[in-house]
DNA sequence: TGACTCCTTCACATGGATGTGAAGGATGCG
DNA sequence: CGCATCCTTCACATCCATGTGAAGGAGTCA
């Protein structure tokens, strides 16, 4: 598909899928005339990417994270320097870190809430 | 507490704490000369609003979640406006999104990391 | 052919979190 | 006192994700 319906169905401006190429993380390829042209599978890879954007990930790390989650069975260990592996962990104990803190926030929002609207079942 | 200790004890430039409380997160006392007087508790704030800015928030957001987030316990009702809930609710499930996108990608970084170690333990 | 829409590249603008430095007042130690 | 170290405010710089617009090529339909 072209980027106006990989647009459309990602709800991701046209700018930014050419930003997100520009970086590296994705790699479309070109028709004849130069349009790009994005495989089907894009359409995940693009969500996954505003996923892990919007949860604070800078794309110079979504690149590096990205090759590993691309085929969970399937391990490039070519790719897996020590450099690599660590960077992996790194990320990986950041996420975690990430995740504790949105959890427990995210469960005093929810107590707030329930108590504001008088919903007393608690959890 | 002044400045340069709450900075230490947080590791956050001296910088960040004066722009977290133009921001409207904290409002710490002044002292006579006009040196900036930090609560104790202020620690644990501090770090929270880094951890949330960390997981991708946005300093507007923070501060209209930190005061329902305060006193877990106390409610203040009077706060709980219609706009105020719906932001919430809001911002709770994108808190929630985000939690399953990290650990999502998370599993997969750790199936990885399993794979390429050798340490088949599967969880 | 003309008009419209989509595509391309190039490039500058914006907004939020953060870095950094200047200029000056307050504190504290020799 | 003199000097170092903290503090203050003001202000400009940077990085990154994103917005936006210009100038032109290509596809489609009348």
């Amino acid at each position: 598909m072209r980027i106006g319906e990989l647009s459309e169905r990602t709800g991701t401006p046209r700018r930014l899928l050419r930003y997100y190429e520009e970086q590296g993380l994705i790699l479309p390829d070109r028709c004849a005339n130069g349009y790009r042209s994005y495989d089907e599978r894009l359409v995940d890879r693009i969500l996954q990417i505003r996923g892990l954007l919007d949860a604070g990930l800078p794309t110079r790390i979504i690149k590096q994270i990205l090759p590993c989650l691309d085929k969970p069975r399937l391990i490039h260990f070519s790719d897996a320097t020590p450099e690599m592996v660590a960077t992996l962990e790194n990320e990986r104990d950041r996420m975690t870190r990430r995740i504790e803190c949105l959890t427990r926030n995210r469960e005093a929002i929810s107590q707030y809430l329930d108590a504001v609207l008088g919903n007393h079942a608690t959890s």
